[in-house]
DNA sequence: TAACGTTATGTAATAATATAACATTTATAA
DNA sequence: TTATAAATGTTATATTATTACATAACGTTA
């Protein structure tokens, strides 16, 4: 089960957008979604999505740039998730189970 | 197996530089030791790190920006690549392998 | 070999992504 | 309540990557 954390102001104003967005979101796309919220430069915006890769709510794909909301209730900090990522449409479906961290970790 | 691909003079000097340094090299520090070999733009770099990362004589490693030669001379592309990463000392080692590829394909 | 398509190269400018440095405020808890 | 950590605000700048356009080299086949 996931801890409870008591997002700061930013934070829960950023992760509700990106969670609401239901997909991959980047940066500086929510920096321009927020401005009218009063977080107005990007180091705003990269504190919050720091913090919260940190705590497990949402992750960062690398090869995107780009920051997802946690689709598994029950995702694991610091077990490996990675995403499937359609060519032709970049739908993303993200796979975290123990199943692969443990899979990966006999490397 | 891997296809035979004839590298341009651009392509040689810079998957030379890589295979040589033996670890990952970020597209501006490859600019950086090309330099005097006439090398003087980025996309210059960029250009042949793409068509290296597309015949997979390199990989690129998203969580980094930075390019490694590929250490399976049986690697195939377009196959899974996951690297693991000492977040100590940065060492690196390529996993690479038919059961990797197939056990993602399961998602 | 001339004409053609394809791939690679050169160059300048700029876009997109991310961090440094410093000052201040707010929350937590001893 | 004070001290300590966490979060915020702001400006400037560093780092990574692409656009746009022009030219050259290479392979094929007519």
């Amino acid at each position: 089960m996931q801890k409870e954390h008591n997002l700061s102001k930013n934070q829960k104003i950023i992760f509700d957008l990106i969670d609401k967005s239901g997909g991959p979101m980047k940066a500086y796309s929510i920096l321009f979604n927020v401005q009218k919220k009063g977080i107005k430069a990007p180091l705003q915006v990269y504190r919050a999505l720091d913090k919260l890769v940190e705590i497990g709510k949402i992750h960062k794909i690398e090869s995107r740039n780009a920051f997802i909301a946690c689709q598994n209730s029950s995702c694991q900090v610091s077990k490996a998730t990675a995403f499937s990522i359609c060519e032709s449409c970049e739908n993303v479906s993200e796979i975290s189970n123990s199943k692969l961290s443990k899979y990966l970790s006999n490397f």
